[in-house]
DNA sequence: CAGTGAGCGAGCTTCCGCTTGACTT
């Protein structure tokens, strides 16, 4: 009798491992995550009906609610075990109504692990409904609503069609809007460090060579010269050595967050592709929820991470231990993300499928294993001709523990690197330098946000949530709030002194910097967008302001205030102040003036133009001679372009050469720079071809390229009829007619196609998609 | 994937959190 009990969980994977454990009087589904959302065709919300929400079946779940309501009504009792947080009710709650459920035959259980003992312990203590806690997440997702259908339109009206604000994404551009203004405004400055390489006999006359750095840093090159100046004769002695033990504690198991950020760092995956590899683990059965914020691990699984540590390296090295989440809001439905079998090193797969799992393997045993120890040896030399000191340190390992498993950092890796070996020295000892160095350090500025670094701010501030951390690094840029690039970097001199056999030395070393790899910039249109929300709405993107809601919605979860109350108090001035901009002003173009042409004495403008940022010549009220456009280039920016660089761009489009008999031109559209050649267009090269400086020679390549793509993309084409082509695409072959496409049905081969049987396919189709109209 | 412009004004866009597929023309 498989029908009499039914058990709903949220996830497909953990309903097969769950099933396992219970016997077969009990059906255990999945309701795939939320299964009802507010309306999406208007607000969804009734706002002069107390805010009542107008919930509908999502689209996408129609088919799974049919079957559990059918379900549902078979079994004799039905067991909600959705998670044990505001979410996880609230879809419990939803699933209570949507399958009219009665209270006699719906029992509320929860686990916070899947393992046999917690879930019968659930079935033992189950309760019913929490409907404060329901309620919390109705305000929470109402004010999500509220603020999102809100200010969106706002933008849209303002700034641009298509736009989005939101509660979680708002304060991610925010931040990166910060971020890049304190390096815009950040001043390089530029001081000596001073090295010197002092020599000792060690063991077996070896001589063993080390470095100790000046305590302080010197202001610039004259003082660093007198200095040297007078280090030259001096003498120089061991005046104290502390040797002090330390220690180094493993890091707790990954979560969401973490694990993205190790990820990003040791092997270099978006947030995006973390997510990816990880939800083909937990499906294999690999790994446990990838989806978490708590770092606790089962007690069966610490003790198998336990029994692991033994067998491989002995009970030395075992130091099982409970982590304690540090994080603002977290709600701990689920472990740590750790392998489900700790026997397990390695998986077959592909490449990052096993890079990642063993990443988690690694840090789940490490996690549970003794410290490191080391010992920090700290030798301070003076010298006989100023009160100056040097300073040596070093550190040796003394006992490796989870060291040598999981390396703190990929530099770790490398043992050579690990530094300065020191001499055994005695206090008092005379040592000797063979050079001194002063060499010229530059200050850095603030490092950009990654992708991975983005979240950890983010969950720093108790703000997203793990099933959103990467869908929200994905939003800002698809709205081009931000953008993933690289950006080469640039040179610079530093200046050495050399002291060395009592004469000093001048020399210049160049510097790459600068270089950015995989860094999140904020676009103009980002930083139109958040000056915008930062002068009218402050409230909201606030840093505070998903703390001081959370706060209410804890409120609320303890029945303490109604949530309707809640946002009423919340909404009445938010939709006071939404009114009040929408009608004051006008569209909001960032306009900045950059000087004045000296060829006509017109102004110059940069500003956001109907295809992206633009700068501009002339007025748009001069009737008689309308003003002149171009775009920006690649890496510039509405707020750092000066005049000089606005008036280059004035000189696209441009001829550079001949080719063929006919003009090359080039130019920039709204699809970036481009050469034209025969009335053709050819995209240049992102990151490569500057449009300023590109070649005739490189122009003819980049045309003589595109040609012989296009050929090789030619399947098959017809000499009746020349603009029927059989083509090579993304997805494989398709017939290509007056600019559209065509799908091949898979049992015909592309190249025996006939004119007619194309002809056939087209006309098919086309029947097809009228009919569907 | 193809496209390389700049006041005609339709209808559309949008939030955050839960969870996985379908299959591109």
């Amino acid at each position: 009798m498989k029908e009499e009990n039914l058990v709903i969980v949220e996830s497909p994977a953990k309903a097969k491992t769950i099933e396992k454990f219970l016997g077969n009087e009990y059906l255990v589904k999945s309701s795939f995550g939320h299964i009802r959302d507010l309306d999406k065709k208007n607000l969804g919300i009734e706002i002069n009906n107390n805010y009542k929400p107008n919930y509908i079946i999502s689209p996408d779940k129609k088919k799974i609610v049919e079957e559990l309501k059918k379900l549902a009504k078979d079994a004799r009792m039905i067991w909600l075990a959705t998670d044990e947080d505001r979410e996880g009710e609230a879809i419990a709650w939803h699933l209570y109504h949507v399958l009219s459920l009665t209270s006699e035959k719906t029992r509320r259980i929860v686990f916070h692990e899947i393992t046999k003992d917690a879930i019968l312990n659930a079935i033992k203590n189950h309760r019913f409904i929490d409907t404060n806690l329901v309620n919390a997440q109705q305000a929470r997702r109402v004010l999500d609503r509220l603020v999102g259908f809100e200010l969106s339109p706002l933008l849209w009206k303002k700034i641009k069609p298509a736009l989005s604000a939101g509660r979680v994404q708002s304060v991610a551009v925010k931040l990166l809007a910060e971020r890049e203004r304190e390096i815009n405004s950040f001043k390089t400055s530029s001081n000596f460090k001073v090295i010197a390489t002092f020599t000792k006999p060690g063991q077996d006359d070896k001589i063993i060579k080390f470095q100790a750095e000046l305590e302080k840093r010197l202001a610039d090159m004259e003082i660093s010269r007198t200095f040297l100046e007078k280090m030259k004769g001096a003498e120089f002695k061991v005046s104290d050595i502390t040797r002090k033990p330390t220690k180094k504690s493993p890091l707790p198991p990954f979560t969401t967050s973490t694990l993205q950020q190790e990820a990003s760092r040791r092997l270099g995956f978006s947030v995006a592709q973390t997510m990816a590899v990880a939800q083909r683990l937990y499906e294999a059965g690999k790994i446990s929820y990838m989806r978490t914020d708590s770092v606790n691990l089962s007690d069966s699984a610490r003790s198998a991470t336990a029994k692991v540590i033994s067998e491989l390296f002995g009970k030395k090295y075992l130091h099982t231990r409970n982590y304690k989440t540090k994080t603002k809001g977290a709600q701990e439905a689920h472990e740590a993300i750790r392998p489900t079998n700790s026997d397990l090193q390695t998986i077959q797969g592909n490449v990052s499928d096993r890079k990642l799992y063993e990443l988690i393997w690694k840090r789940t045993i490490a996690s549970q294993m003794t410290d490191a120890e080391l010992e920090k040896t700290t030798i301070r030399i003076s010298n006989s001709k100023s009160p100056d000191i040097f300073i040596a340190t070093g550190e040796v390992l003394k006992f490796e523990g989870f060291l040598r498993l999981y390396k703190e950092s990929p530099e770790d890796d490398s043992e050579e690197e690990s530094g300065n070996l020191l001499p055994p020295v005695g206090k008092n000892d005379k040592l000797f330098p063979e050079k001194i160095e002063a060499s010229e350090k530059y200050t850095a500025h603030p490092p950009r946000y990654t992708e991975a670094s983005l979240v950890k701010k983010l969950e720093e501030m108790g703000i997203g949530r793990p099933s959103t951390y990467a869908p929200t690094i994905s939003t800002i840029q698809n709205r081009q709030y931000v953008i993933k690039e690289d950006r080469a970097g640039d040179v610079r001199k530093c200046k050495i002194l050399t002291l060395s056999q009592n004469t000093i030395h001048e020399s210049v070393k160049e510097e790459n910097y600068g270089f950015e790899k995989a860094k999140l910039f904020p676009t103009d249109i980002g930083l139109i967008v958040n000056d915008f929300l930062e002068q009218h709405f402050d409230s909201i993107i606030n840093y505070n302001f998903t703390a001081t809601v959370e706060e209410e919605f804890d409120l609320i979860a303890e029945g303490r205030v109604d949530w309707t109350t809640m946002i009423d108090k919340f909404y009445r001035p938010f939709h006071k102040k939404v009114d009040e901009t929408s009608k004051t002003g006008e569209k909001i173009k960032g306009e900045r003036l950059l000087g004045i042409d000296p060829e006509s004495g017109k102004p110059v403008y940069a500003k956001i133009g109907r295809y992206g940022p633009i700068v501009q010549i002339g007025d748009i009220r001069d009737q008689e001679n309308k003003p002149k456009f171009a775009s920006l280039l690649k890496g510039q920016s509405l707020e750092k372009i000066s005049l000089e660089e606005a008036l280059k761009l004035f000189r696209l489009p441009r001829i550079i050469g001949i080719y063929e008999n006919s003009e090359i031109t080039v130019g920039t559209g709204r699809y970036g720079p481009y050469i034209k050649h025969f009335n053709k267009y050819y995209s240049l090269k992102k990151g490569v071809d500057d449009p300023l400086k590109i070649t005739l020679e490189r122009a003819i390549e980049l045309i003589e390229d595109k040609r012989k793509d296009i050929k090789n993309k030619i399947i098959k084409s017809f000499s009746d009829s020349p603009d029927l082509l059989i083509l090579n695409g993304k997805y494989g072959p398709y017939i290509s007619l007056d600019k559209k496409n065509y799908k091949i049905p898979k049992s015909k081969n592309p190249n025996e196609l006939t004119l007619d049987e194309c002809k056939q396919i087209i006309s098919v189709s086309e029947r097809k998609t009228k009919k569907k109209k």
